[in-house]
DNA sequence: CTGAAAGCGCTAACAC
DNA sequence: GTGTTAGCGCTTTCAG
């Protein structure tokens, strides 16, 4: 047994089934007009040398690969999985194959990939990436559209499809509202971090809009549990009182729960909580589980698949594409029934 | 502007350079002999033209497409990234580009990807998945070599790189022994859950081999936070006191060191704790931070894809290769410095 | 040193 | 209905 040594041709399948390859060809795509009977034999003669037929040489004539190009700009993580799969999902369907290129944050290496699925003739490419900063374009003038996808170009021709993180940050708000919270506190990333700021900016915005204001100037930090732990140490140091903390990540929030807990204040009683991501790891570690912004990853990524579906097909979609965020609300918010 | 037309093609920059597309091959691949000049000439006009040589063409004759697959089993995860950015770079540095295909735990989908593959006639596949389980062989008599990574195939004649649970389950015994810790509990995943059986023996192996015994039977569960803060109410309330806590899994060892803080013991003066998977957000959120084993996936990923790579040139390595566990020691076991 | 020609595997006109 | 032929883009003999 072992393994065959080489993938039948058209040409063996022809030869077996006693055929012309194109007569065969035909058959197996079920082109022309050919007897039933010759079809058949044709099709068993191919299920028995187990045929593929070879894309590469198919791909030679048709002038498309059905093959797109995904490269992640930094390396890939929690963030661009979910975008991926949503891509996969939405070009499987298509029959397309994804090339996957890890960027690793270095242009150079980019740069090699884009040339390499340039040469592998992919009929479009995504870009993706770890944050939601817009990046440079990876090139104008390439022969293949492309999408970028949660990340964003800084070239408004190109195709962005990127999270509505604002809107993202009111419902946050509008739900913190809604359950009767008015003395707000937010604790977030980094402020060199486009999503920090966006984020905060939103919140704040959506708060005027209610007359209000948050209970302190947004806690700018990093996006880790320790950082959530020690803002609730400044918060609660300050002597403004504070009856919901919106946080910029789930992280954030888990810290921040965390060391509410120990501080004695009960959450979502005292304190309700919001987190972003909804990453389940963090929701569900939680004590009580974490309400959290979800960004819907999976479902950007199929958009940005379909946008470049679509441009390969010759309708593109410049500009920048925000996708919605939903809230998914759990015990941080809200008191469980007794 | 905007996006050129077509792809340039070798016959493009032959017509440039005013030369024959045998004489452009030659001089762009550096093959038989040619001035100088018209080498530099031929250069020259595919710079222009921005030539990229097509990749499928290339490979009609040489017979292979510098390409791989990987098909994820279930849906690529915490587990699988890893794995995949090694095989990605050990392959890249080989110039292959990877095919990612994720099967969703659906053997309809895996096989649709198989022949998917086959027809892009890449040149080998690494199949990979969430759990360390056997599964079934993808496929007998592929044209193409297959390796297993992380997870392994049941057929004994593929190549499978597994983690060594064995040894990292080993490794994280002997290191609580070494400091000096002998009363040690194991809180792991569900019995039927291969890895938490295989850790679990070992370590009572190891124990064994020092003459003595873990202070409870292994205490088989979930892998979550929720299972880990329940097992230490079942510890307590037992009245076999312990001073070490083996977790199968960071995220157990989290909900155990919680619960112990919660319960007034110590990490690591009263109880030492040890986690496995090394996962960064959970051996960080803890406080203190957990000595952890960690399979090393991105080595194993590569070593994975190292095999696959030499069975493609000919030299394949049949069987199960076990690939080594380390321990990171941190703040869990070993008492800072005062 | 360079060009012409054959062929990789396949599809699509066009004959027969 | 089926076979023949040309050609997709490229590499590789083999002549000149």
């Amino acid at each position: 047994m072992g393994r065959p040594e080489r993938h039948a041709t058209i040409a063996d399948v022809a030869a077996l089934a006693g055929v012309s390859v194109g007569t065969a060809s035909k058959a197996l795509n079920g082109r022309g007009s050919l007897r039933e009977e010759t079809r058949t034999r044709v099709r068993e003669a191919a299920r028995q040398l187990s045929f593929q037929a070879n894309a590469g040489a198919r791909s030679l004539h048709s002038g498309r690969t059905y093959t797109v190009g995904m490269i992640t700009t930094d390396t890939i993580g929690r963030f661009s999985i979910p975008v991926l799969m949503g891509a996969e999902d939405a070009l499987g369907a298509g029959e397309m194959s994804i090339f996957l290129c890890d960027g690793r944050d270095d242009p150079i290496r980019e740069q090699y990939y884009v040339k390499t699925l340039l040469s592998r003739r992919v009929d479009g490419i995504i870009v993706t990436g770890r944050r939601t900063e817009a990046r440079m374009s990876i090139g104008r003038d390439l022969p293949v559209p492309v999408v970028y996808a949660f990340i964003s170009s800084s070239d408004p021709q190109d195709c962005s499809v990127v999270p509505d993180e604002e809107s993202g940050a009111r419902k946050a708000v509008e739900h913190l509202l809604a359950v009767g919270r008015t003395r707000i506190a937010h604790v977030t990333g980094p402020e060199h971090h486009n999503s920090a700021r966006v984020r905060a900016a939103a919140a704040l915005d959506r708060l005027a809009g209610e007359g209000l204001d948050l209970v302190a100037p947004p806690l700018f930090g990093g996006w880790s549990e320790a950082w959530g732990r020690q803002a609730v140490g400044i918060l609660l140091a300050g002597r403004t009182e504070f009856d919901a903390v919106f946080c910029g990540s789930d992280q954030i929030a888990r810290g921040v729960s965390d060391a509410l807990r120990a501080a004695g204040r009960r959450v979502p009683q005292d304190v309700a909580l919001v987190g972003f991501d909804n990453w389940d790891v963090m929701t569900e570690g939680a004590q009580p589980p974490l309400t959290s912004v979800d960004m819907d990853l999976e479902g950007l990524g199929r958009s940005a698949a379909e946008r470049l579906l679509a441009a390969i097909n010759g309708t593109a979609s410049p500009g920048r594409h925000p996708h919605p965020c939903r809230l998914v609300v759990r015990g941080s918010t809200i008191v469980p029934p007794a």
